[in-house]
DNA sequence: TGACGAACTGAAAACGTTTACGACGACGCC
DNA sequence: GGCGTCGTCGTAAACGTTTTCAGTTCGTCA
C-alpha cells in the first residue's frame, strides 16, 4: 500500500486501499462487468465518494486500445451550417457517452491532412468529417488503408464504400431551380463559392443544369465568388448587376445568398422583383432578413446525429451506408410563389 | 523481440526492431529531447516511414500525466459568436500542438457540470469556457478546488482570481446606449435573452442604465425574450410595438437584434425611422441585412486565441489575469448617425 | 598515461486502467 | 462424502510511451 501526496488525484489504487479490496474489484464494481457482492459494491462507492475519485480515461483507453472519442473535421466553424452539424454530432455523442475531438481544415487540403493525422494520433474510435471532394480524396484513401471507420456529412459520394449522411444535392439543386422557373424567371445563373473546394457545389450545379434542360433553357451560367474574400471583383459584379443580368439566382450556400442580396441592394436592384433568389442550407438567420431567404433547408443537426450513430454501427462492424435525409424547399420573400 | 499482426498499428517497439535500436532511442529520436547520433536518427526516420508509425498519444499522456488537450465548454454552437471563439481557440491550439475537446451546456447548469466532469475525466490540461455566471458558479468552484486551470471567455468576472478574456461589457453597454441617445432617441429599452442565464447581459444592462442616468433619462425598461423559444408572447410584442413603444432598442445579442428587427417589420414599423437598434456581438451576417445592424463588435476569434494562450501560461504557473480586449461600435443602417 | 567529461545508447520502471487466470468457499447433486 | 458449479475476489500481466539510471565509447587535458 502506497501513500500519496494529498494534492495529486486519487487513483484506483487509493480507492482500493480505502475500501479494503483489490483494484480489480474496484474496476469491476465501477464498470459492472462482473458479479460483485452488494456489500463490496457499497464499500467501493463509499470510497469513491470519500476520495472524489474519477476514473482516468487515459489509462482505460491505453488498455482498451480505443477511445470512445470521435474525431470531427469540418471546413470551418464560422459557417453556421457546419457548427450546427457539429452540435448534432455532439448531442448524439454525449448520449452515447462519447467525447468529441474537433479540428477544422479551413478548406485547405494540407490542413485537412494534418488535422486527420492529429486526430488519428489520439486513437479516436472513428471520424465524422466533411471534405472537399469525397470521391477523390487522398485523406479518405488514407483512412481506408488504415481501416479507420468514418462517416461523411454534407458530402454525397458516388462510391458505395464510403459512408455518408446527407441530402440528395442533385435533386435539391433541381428543385431549387424549378422553383425559380415556376416563378417565371428564365435568365438564371448559379452562384457558388470556390467550386473546386466543394463536391456538393458541383452536384447542386448538376441539378441546376438538369432543371434548365428540362425547361428548355440553355443558359447555365456559373458565377464563382470565393468563400473568404469579402470583396467581389468588378467583372463578377457586372455579371450580376449589368444589363444582361440574371433574373433568378440559385446560390449554393445561404451565406453566399445573403452576400449576393446585399450586393444587389447596393446596386439598386430589388429582390425578388428584379432578381429572385434561392439559397441552400437553411441557416436560421435566413428567416430574419428582409426579404426572408427562400432556401433548400438541410436537416443539419439531424445529419450530424445520424452520422455519429452510423459511425457507431460501422465501428461495430456494420456495412457502409449512404444515408439520404429529406430536405425541404423553404419558401421566403426572396422568391415569388410559383404560378 | 515480438512479432505482431500486420493489421495492427505499429508501435514504438516495431520501429525499434526495424531500426535495430532500443525503444528509448526511438523515443529520443522522435522527440529530440536528447543527443542522438545523426546516423541513428536517420535509421529511425527510415523505420518510421517504412512502417507508417504514428506515436500513440494515449501512451504518452498516461506516462506524462497530462494531455496537451484543452477542454472547451460553450453554451451552444448554434450561436455564431460562440462558434467563432471556438475557432479562435482551435487555431491557437493547433499552432501550439494542442488538441481541442468540445462540449456544450445548452445554457443548463446541470449539463454544464456533467460536461465538465466528462472533460476532466480525460485529464485535459486545462479548460476554456463560458458559464452562466462567473462570480457564483458551482462549476468553477469545483475547478478551483481541484486546482484545474481555466480561462473564461465572454464572462467578465469581478473576482480577480478567475482568469478571463473578454471585453468591458459595462462600458460597451454604455457606449451602445449613448449612441442611441446621440441619435436623438429618448424612449429606450434593452432586450435580453434569459437574464438569469447570462452575467454578461446583466453587465450590459448596467452600462445601459448608467448611460440613461447620465443623460437624465429615467426609463430603464428591460424586455426579456428567451433564447430558445422562437415565438414572442403577446405582452412582449405589445411592449415593443404598442403606442408607448421605445424609439431605441439596445439588444444584448445580435441574434436577438435580428429577431426583433423581423418582429418590428412584421408589425409595420420601420428601422431605424420608428425604432433605432443597436446589437451586441458583431456577427458577420449583421453586415448583410437590410438595414445593416449597428452593433458592439467583439473580437471573438481573438478572444478565443488569447484565452487559450493565457491558459497555457496559467498551466505553466502564471497568475490569473483578466484580459480586456478592445471592442468597437460598428455603425450600421439600424442606427442613424449621431448629431 | 590516466582521469575525466561528453556523447550516445540500452534496460527497466512507471503512468492507471482492464482482464485472464486462478483460488477459495458455499452449495447442490449423485 | 466427493465432485462440479457458481459467485466472488485477488494477483499479475498488458496496453505504448517517456525518463531515470547506468553503462560504453570516445576525445581531451593535465
Amino acid at each position: 500500500m502506497r501513500t500519496r501526496a494529498a494534492s495529486s488525484k486519487p487513483t484506483i489504487r487509493d480507492v482500493a486501499a480505502e475500501a479494503g479490496v483489490s483494484i480489480a474489484t474496484v474496476s469491476r464494481a465501477l464498470n459492472g462487468r462482473a458479479p460483485i457482492a452488494s456489500e463490496t459494491a457499497k464499500k467501493v462507492q463509499a470510497a469513491v465518494q470519500a476520495l472524489g475519485f474519477r476514473a482516468n480515461r487515459t489509462g482505460r483507453e491505453l488498455r482498451a486500445g480505443t477511445s470512445r472519442t470521435v474525431g470531427v473535421l469540418v471546413p470551418s466553424l464560422a459557417n453556421p451550417v457546419f457548427a450546427e452539424s457539429v452540435a448534432g454530432i455532439q448531442d448524439a455523442a454525449r448520449e452515447a457517452g462519447w467525447s468529441v475531438l474537433i479540428a477544422s481544415s479551413a478548406y485547405e487540403a494540407e490542413r485537412e491532412n494534418q488535422a486527420i493525422e492529429h486526430l488519428l494520433s489520439h486513437r479516436v474510435g472513428g471520424l465524422v468529417l466533411t471534405v472537399a471532394d469525397a470521391d477523390r480524396s487522398a485523406t479518405l484513401d488514407g483512412l481506408d488503408r488504415e481501416g479507420m471507420p468514418y462517416v461523411l456529412v454534407y458530402n454525397q459520394p458516388d462510391r458505395a464504400d464510403r459512408s455518408s449522411a446527407t441530402i440528395d444535392n442533385i435533386a435539391a439543386g433541381r428543385d431549387a431551380t424549378r422553383a425559380l422557373i415556376a416563378a417565371g424567371r428564365t435568365r438564371l445563373a448559379m452562384v457558388a463559392g470556390r467550386f473546386a473546394a466543394s463536391d456538393r457545389s458541383k452536384q447542386r450545379y448538376r441539378g441546376f443544369g438538369e432543371a434548365l434542360a428540362e425547361a428548355g433553357l440553355s443558359q447555365v451560367a456559373l458565377i464563382e465568388l470565393g468563400f473568404d474574400a469579402p470583396e467581389v471583383d468588378g467583372p463578377t459584379r457586372r455579371l450580376l448587376t449589368g444589363p444582361d443580368r440574371p433574373t433568378g439566382l440559385f446560390c449554393s450556400t445561404d451565406l453566399l445568398a445573403l452576400r449576393v442580396m446585399a450586393l444587389l441592394r447596393e446596386a439598386g436592384l430589388r429582390v425578388p422583383d428584379d432578381v429572385a433568389i434561392v439559397g441552400f442550407d437553411g441557416i436560421p438567420v435566413g428567416r430574419l432578413t428582409a426579404p426572408s431567404l427562400a432556401t433548400i433547408a438541410q436537416p443539419s443537426h439531424e445529419m450530424g446525429r445520424r452520422a455519429f450513430l452510423h459511425l457507431l454501427a460501422r465501428i461495430e462492424g456494420a456495412a457502409p451506408e449512404r444515408i439520404l435525409l429529406p430536405y425541404e424547399l423553404r419558401p421566403g420573400g426572396s422568391l415569388p410563389p410559383g404560378r
